[in-house]
DNA sequence: TAAAACTGTCATACTTCTGTTATATAGCCG
DNA sequence: CGGCTATATAACAGAAGTATGACAGTTTTA
């Protein structure tokens, strides 16, 4: 269901990032710490998506990378590289190894997960056919349904769009007017305070046998998303 | 608080279009149809950044420019300019008139909205913050939140907006009336005592086990923000 | 075309925040 | 150490912001 991403990272600290990171944005995420590891890992699931470090103990990322590709199961699963400045060659920018993209570390987390999702998108579509997913909750854009966790939501149209609004921004607060611009639109009048009865109703639709509301009212400034777990 | 752009140009089309979009990207929005206007409003509440016409009604371009040159409070804020095709000269192309930049209209919005986020990313980083951290304390604007150390605190309105202020200017000492002015707003008029008062929830809001307080009393003088270690 | 679903608004009950004041405490100066 | 002034704090009433159920008008669905 989720797309399952492989990170294989000798440094602690950015595979912990990383972990944290994909987890936040839906993925299923696994972990090694080194070169040969991920190999075993990449043969016992097939990874969605592969994000590799440049240097690493016992296999370099290169050798991983070759060694990937030899299998039928990993041939075209997306790649993506992690250098450190210093290791930027016209080996790496020229990609001429097997990965599909690289980055330089140390790099950032939202530039990365675009990444991820423009060659998950090119290379399995149907996995990110437009759902966006935080924690439990998870919105299909394109088929226009809600579940969480395993039951699917009933919501109407404006606490869908509201959701999905909600949701690709995660954390941040919107005032009461910025919802109307955005999720009614622009020219049309309605009381602000309309968007508490539509946030209301958001909430009780989420509610799903007892866990948390993903909806947090900040007084008088708006409501956020917040990512439930 | 937000960056205060200030607008200063005859097309009305092109001041909606900008107000919209300036609004939309969360900056406080000042409207002037003439240079003259576009003076008086940035003497009432200094810019933290200002979009110009070049060809305008009584006062060129140009003049607003060497005028605002002239105060010490818009010495230094950056300007851009905009120009037609047709008024594209050396003179405006070497900016030797103290603009900081220029664009040629059309214009494309996500350009000059970048434009503007880098000459005031230079001119006053914190502004486009947004989150600000001094220390163990950490204040999150979009999504207005305050943490300390690890702990998540909880403030009021009030005590969020003078806190962002003070983090905004560590070590600078505010009097009471500058933080009724700028915290509170211009024109609201409220006993300066007042001041005491949130001062004093703000600090038992932000004191975690036994941390220092860093908010510093001067006596006779006011209050200032020490970033704590 | 009737029934069902959805919207926006309002009134009401709450909850949280604000500004003020009164009183206690602390800093400064001779 | 007074005496003076400035600041800290608690208490409180009123203000402001939010949650929620009800309702009437619309739109969509069956």
């Amino acid at each position: 269901m989720k797309p399952y991403v492989l990170v294989i990272e000798d440094e602690d600290a950015i595979l912990t990032l990383l972990e944290y990171n994909f987890q936040k944005e839906g993925y299923d995420v696994g972990l090694a710490t080194d070169g040969e590891m991920g190999l075993i890992m990449a043969a016992e699931r097939t990874p969605d998506f592969i994000i590799c470090d440049w240097m690493m103990p016992k296999l370099s990322g290169v050798e991983v990378c070759r060694r990937l590709r030899r299998k039928d199961e990993t041939r075209a699963t997306p790649i993506i590289m992690l250098t450190a400045r210093s290791e930027e060659t016209d080996k790496i920018t020229g990609l001429d190894f097997g990965a599909d993209d690289y980055m330089v570390k140390p790099f950032s987390m939202p530039e990365l997960l675009a990444r991820v999702r423009a060659l998950l998108r090119r290379a399995s579509p149907t996995l990110l056919e437009d759902v966006i997913r935080h924690g439990s909750l998870e919105i299909d854009l394109k088929s226009v349904r809600v579940k969480r966790g395993e039951k699917e939501l009933h919501l109407g149209p404006t606490e869908f769009r509201l959701l999905e609004h909600f949701m690709r921004s995660p954390g941040r607060v919107f005032s009461r007017e910025q919802l109307l611009d955005t999720v009614w639109g622009r020219d049309i009048y309605v009381e602000s305070r309309t968007v508490d009865v539509h946030i209301g109703r958001l909430r009780k639709a989420l509610k799903v046998n007892g866990e948390a509301d993903p909806i947090r009212t900040v007084r008088s400034a708006g409501y956020a998303f917040e990512p439930p777990l």
